[in-house]
DNA sequence: CTGCTTGCAAATAGTTTGCACGTTC
DNA sequence: GAACGTGCAAACTATTTGCAAGCAG
């Protein structure tokens, strides 16, 4: 029932899905239908999905497989450390795969993500080394404020409608 | 255990219980016990403050206030420009008084939230408006990382208790 | 008096959990 | 075959909303 989706050509990290799995294995993990489908639907995608996303993308395959399935999915390949999320406006989580970190911003008015380069907070998280002893886990909260886009539709003030 | 609830004395922005009303009295919005009780509760704190212990903080006043009004009239005082609100890890918020803006820094270990100097952000938000056209709402969002103290307890082991 | 505000309860949204059953090792 | 993983439904947390009654202006 798998009828290889991702071409996955670069060698690394976990670039593959056997890659990936290999790391549950590695922890005693048990390899599943679903896991297996889980981790190619990160390896596929952009690696920037939510639970919801990555659910919708596995049923697509494997029917069957259920959201609380993929969230449990997704906390193990956490702790494996193929995957690490970020925490979004409203308590929505983005996953991505830990071989590819980078930081996000995210409009606060449409919602939409950028990436950004994985450095942007290099100084900061310096900066806070040094003076608050806090170290800084850079790339697991969004950075809020408004796209371009939105900024000149709504001018400077401030959108009362649609989110908090 | 809250003996002395500080009167609140000193001049400014919206330093005083009347001041704030008053940027509501001047949006044309009425004036309520309710609300009353809840701009007081955030003078007499540090400002720093989640829904529900606004709602504890002013019960303990007024027993008669919901939680629900309580999210209504943050909403209404954040229009008025008198609060602003932070959004932390688990989609729980954080308000604070606009005249005291701070930046946030929360330990993903035990949760504690540290106030840092306002600019720290500065450059990383003249970077995203130099590159990306985006412009950061500095104050929206906490830095997540690790405390001292954090740190030094569980080295480098990844703590898993409480919430993810 | 008139309409903004409130209290309550019920609805959301995203995520988590208990339990019986199916699969993997 | 035993333990682990899964599907389902129900629970949870933080927040929002509809509605009738209450109070400010």
């Amino acid at each position: 029932m798998e009828p290889a989706p991702a071409p996955a050509p670069a060698p690394g990290p976990a670039t593959t899905v056997e890659g990936a799995l290999d790391a549950l294995r590695h922890r005693g993990e048990r390899v599943t239908t679903a896991r297996r489908a889980v981790v190619s639907v990160l390896l596929a995608g952009d690696g920037d999905l939510s639970a919801e996303e990555v659910a919708a993308a596995v049923q697509r395959h494997e029917p069957g497989v259920h959201l609380s399935t993929v969230y449990r999915t997704l906390e193990v390949l956490e702790e494996a450390g193929v995957v690490s999320h970020v925490h979004l406006g409203h308590g929505r989580a983005l996953y991505q795969l830990t071989d590819d970190p980078h930081q996000h911003a995210e409009c606060d008015l449409c919602g939409q993500v950028i990436e950004l380069e994985p450095d942007v907070l290099e100084a900061v998280a310096a900066r806070l080394r040094a003076e608050h002893d806090f170290e800084l886990d850079t790339r697991h909260f969004p950075l809020l404020g408004r796209c371009a886009s939105c900024r000149a539709v709504s001018g400077g003030a401030p959108h009362r409608h649609g989110r908090r």
